[in-house]
DNA sequence: GCTCAATGTGCAAACGTTTGCGCAACTTCT
DNA sequence: AGAAGTTGCGCAAACGTTTGCACATTGAGC
């Protein structure tokens, strides 16, 4: 018994063919109650897991969801694995999930890979590999979802957070707030969230008529090192070009600048005011808690997955982009002194 | 084209048999390396990607290392899954990762159908579910590594941290700077962790000659809202038999507890010190950083994949504990006036 | 020229399922 | 009693691989 035990052994057992255990364990009509339900009390006695493996050979397609993510260790990541892995489960939808470290190649390899077990279809975030992408989704006869990347195609559909809306609003907010000058905090060079959260800073600043300043755009990655180096670039500047208020591209580098802001005696927000993204569990227990512009992560998870489900079921799908809200906290101070 | 090419597609066009087309992509010597570059020529231009389900069917595992985990958006085990990543990634195992929303039955549920999968061996994390498993285990034909929970049995292996000695750890620091009234902010309560790290925070007070005041235990779960409510439980104590000091389960709620301090007006650590567990990213940043008790998380899933390899080698296995060290930080304070 | 070994390739079985079709046995109707 | 339908089940093929074995060709050694 040390072999896990097949449709084979129930049909021996039972007395009957393996095509018949087959029906009775699906719960074929055309298999009478009694059969039906004496194989069925035999495979539970005999701990009987079909092979998977068997089953997605034969029927040429399996229920699980190929989810390719740059990492897992991330919490902006995480959160959107929640919302699939609700919405996947309650479908009886499994995931193989994938990481590819942000490497471009590794990304295709991965999708190759998922294509290899027969997935019903697959979820990609944050996608990093753009180009030879689409020559190989054509050839993945499964429908494919992008979450917050954007790629055009057969089958391929897209899920996202309207990036330059928010970097519009937390650039909107700080003005409302009385506030012209102001810097950016940027994201991962080659991102397209940041692309377009740095195009919504602009946009903001433009129809406010404020000038734009490329000193103000400050590099980063979206880590919290990232934030604590960018408020000793903020330092070194000189005071009168010094910006009042910085919208960063995340909360992680948002807390970052926050906490290096406290440790070197700058007071937020009354030096500095601060603008994050993503409103993660741990902006709001920061001191002073961060204002942020919300992702609404998990339901961006959820909706990949009703994406995907849609276009298996041959439903037409178009393009998501979801709007996160404002999330006013104590990290702006509102400018008293403006004209 | 619709279909994704098979190895009978590539043998067609290459005028050659599909066994041969096997052994040509799998670099077997017995083919001339002519054919075998031929062959692989075609593959390539095909796109071609093997069906890893006809081939798990046939050799009978495939390279997949099946992942059990509570959640995937808790940091925690985003850290653990880290370490995961990297080491099966490197030894050629892809992950299939499946989470149980902390739901024993789901838990045994998965692991059924990630042994239907043909996966080379199981890791399960924080392991909720005791009953019933090690007959299901038995039956399992391959290697189980449970990380933090402890579990016996044929090709069972367990990962995990010494959580008593670094209940301890945290303790004896409070103790050592001059707390004598020293509260527990307790975990998830059937959790394993829990109960070791509760176990070893009571013997340093042994150990030091000091009451143990049931008072002193709080109830939490481990969420920054367990943290949260612990204060307030801590304010409505008596003046006089407040704790001066509080070892919480883990960071999260150590920071919870931190955050509504501030809010209320107890002063961090001059009315109460603190320490965590986990040495989670963001308790090096929270104001006062948080001392704490490190957990060598990614450690924990490098060593996870460390076992099950060395299982699947045959190649005895031992059981590993891991030790963290004491992270001081600045949420604890210095008693003067004791005795 | 014959045997023998080495080299390169093909045949066919097997893995555990699902499923279209066929075939008995029994029931019901005329 | 025969035809027609219904019910319950089995046969066998198929899915895309891998792999033990056999076979054909070639070259070398005697």
């Amino acid at each position: 018994m040390s072999q896990r035990p097949s449709i084979k052994d129930i049909a021996r057992i039972a007395g009957v063919s393996p095509s018949t255990v087959s029906r009775a364990l699906a719960d074929s009509p055309r298999i009478s109650l009694t059969t039906r339900e004496r194989i069925q009390r035999i495979a539970r006695d005999l701990d009987y897991a079909p092979s998977l493996a068997a089953r997605a050979l034969v029927t040429g397609a399996s229920p699980i969801i190929g989810v390719v993510a740059p990492s897992l260790a991330d919490p902006y990541i995480a959160a959107v694995m929640k919302g699939l892995e609700e919405a996947s489960h309650q479908h009886g939808y499994q995931r193989l999930v994938a990481s590819t470290q942000g490497d471009p190649e590794q990304e295709l390899a991965m999708v190759q890979m998922l294509s290899g077990h027969n997935a019903a279809g697959l979820i990609v975030l944050s996608s990093r590999a753009a180009e030879g992408y689409s020559s190989l989704l054509a050839r993945l006869s499964m429908p494919v979802i992008f979450v917050n990347s954007l790629h055009v195609g057969d089958q391929v559909y897209n899920v996202m957070t309207d990036n330059e809306y928010g970097g519009w609003l937390a650039t909107r907010h700080l003005i409302d707030q009385g506030h012209v000058r102001i810097a950016y905090l940027g994201g991962p060079a080659r991102g397209r969230s940041h692309a377009a959260r740095a195009a919504g800073y602009r946009r903001a600043l433009e129809e406010a008529g404020l000038p734009f300043d490329p000193a103000c755009l400050m590099p980063g990655d979206g880590s919290i090192d990232a934030g604590r180096e960018a408020l000793h670039g903020w330092l070194h500047q000189p005071d009168d070009k010094r910006p009042t208020a910085v919208f960063c591209y995340n909360d992680l580098s948002a807390l970052g600048l926050l906490a290096e802001a406290f440790q070197q005696g700058v007071a937020i927000p009354d030096d500095l005011s601060i603008v994050g993204f993503d409103n993660i569990p741990m902006s709001a227990i920061s001191i002073p808690p961060l204002t942020t512009v919300e992702q609404r992560t998990e339901e961006l998870g959820r909706q990949a997955v009703a994406s995907l489900l849609a276009a298996l079921a041959g439903k037409p799908v178009t393009d998501i982009i979801l709007r996160g809200e404002l999330v006013p906290r104590a990290s702006v101070k509102r400018m008293e002194d403006n004209d």
